[in-house]
DNA sequence: TCGAAAAATGACGGTACGTCAAAAACTACT
DNA sequence: AGTAGTTTTTGACGTACCGTCATTTTTCGA
């Protein structure tokens, strides 16, 4: 039972930590975060820190860590909703694309972590939870694609299989959340709606694949809709006051 | 003519100390790069070297906008290529591709240069260049589009406009590259030719966008022989070369 | 209440950034 | 050539942060 106690008290300072630095990371950037910072927000000292976590790299893993798990329940959620193979996919996508409007700095963070010298640093332990992460997430959606495959929604194609098929829709949606981050004039280029115009093209290499049932506008439109009310009420809420907040 | 000289010798440093900082870029990753080092590599003090670079972040900038024009001469030249123009968006793509591919950590760097922080350090002239080469690039695809819509190659869509397509391919392409930098265990996934996927993901965008002339399976392989040849030969020899190195 | 074990602390050594006064090199004029 | 004035180069310095570890403080059972 003491024991007990205090394992619940770790536990929870290590999340005080976390949440710390989210914050720091959120309000202030990256190039603001710092160990020191942290210790003195939470009142500690560095060394307590420093028995928390091995090194910076480990505090950003393991917020990655959280992000990507959030992720992979609305990656499940959509995985599983109520409709055919194609539109599954346009809703893990639009998943990805709602979430990266929802937190602060969050599609920031995971490129950190993708950034040169963050994997040597960080514990083997965490290293393989993120890799796992990573693993279903990707085989989530290759398995909608098989899915479809076996459904007959979707022919085989000869050139491109399912995890190069993966793989591009992985390529757009993240690199369209990376062109976002960095402080783009989108507006400048013509671009109103990022994620509508990210989702757009999404359907673009759908129907490119021939992925049956082709739709119409107002199925697309109904569709979007399902998703906002439905599928990720509480999300598209979060995600619409958060743009709030920043545009104010 | 006195004064002429010694320009020139400072023109000739300023681009020593970028090479210095490109080699270590290349060799020992971004964590490795620091001003003491380069005026170590160089052999002069760290003073000189702040008197060509207010800061680290400027060399960086520098470092891409010397890239960013490498790679605006070859989207020129894809721009131009004998072709129609949904196999321009092709040649430019696959530019991207092969650029990548050729030098060592050139979007690794291009990566960082977006991140937090940079932007708000580097001089007004540098992001000024820097900007002005990224609506070079961009107005360049969108020109193609804005074309093939005019010599009815492509008809114009309700929902998605130009600019919105052009930040598809953009997205697709700098997200591909991004995902092969980060040392994601790509093979693990199924992917064997990562900038293969991607070349053929971009086709089915256009494929997608019903844009004529719709390709067959030869013509298409042509096609990339053709890049390989005749537009880009020099390109892809550095490519292949530069992989062997990789895989040695 | 006491003493051993566990936890927290912050001084310390190290690295890197960016600055600036002093030293060195260079120029032009006598 | 010698010298005075200007420009360039230098590296020591102040600051900030990382990660360590001996010392101090707290905890907890006897």
């Amino acid at each position: 039972m003491t024991l007990s106690r205090k394992q619940r008290e770790i536990a929870k300072r290590h999340a005080l930590f976390l949440e710390i630095a989210e914050n720091i990371l959120a309000e202030e950037g990256f190039h603001m975060l710092s160990m020191e910072r942290i210790a003195e927000v939470a009142e500690y000292s560095k060394g307590t820190v420093y028995q928390h976590f091995t090194c910076k790299e480990e505090i950003l893993i393991q917020l990655c860590i959280h992000c990507m798990t959030t992720l992979n329940g609305l990656f499940e959620r959509a995985a599983h909703f109520d409709c055919n193979h194609r539109d599954r996919v346009i809703a893990i996508f639009y998943a990805h694309q709602l979430w990266a409007m929802t937190g602060n700095n969050q599609t920031d963070m995971m490129m950190h972590l993708s950034m040169d010298g963050v994997r040597e640093k960080v514990t083997e332990k965490s290293l393989q939870q993120h890799d796992q992460l990573e693993q279903n997430l990707v085989g989530l959606v290759n398995k909608i694609v098989l899915d479809a495959i076996n459904d007959g929604e979707l022919k085989k194609h000869k050139h491109i299989q399912a995890p190069e098929i993966v793989f591009g829709f992985w390529s757009l949606s993240s690199g369209g959340q990376m062109l976002q981050v960095c402080e783009l004039p989108l507006e400048e280029f013509g671009i109103s709606d990022a994620n509508m115009a990210l989702v757009r093209s999404l359907v673009l290499m759908l129907d490119g694949l021939d992925w049956q049932p082709l739709h119409n506008e107002s199925h697309f439109k109904k569709l979007l809709k399902r998703f906002n009310t439905e599928l990720f009420a509480e999300e598209y809420a979060i995600a619409c006051e958060s743009m709030n907040k920043k545009s104010t």
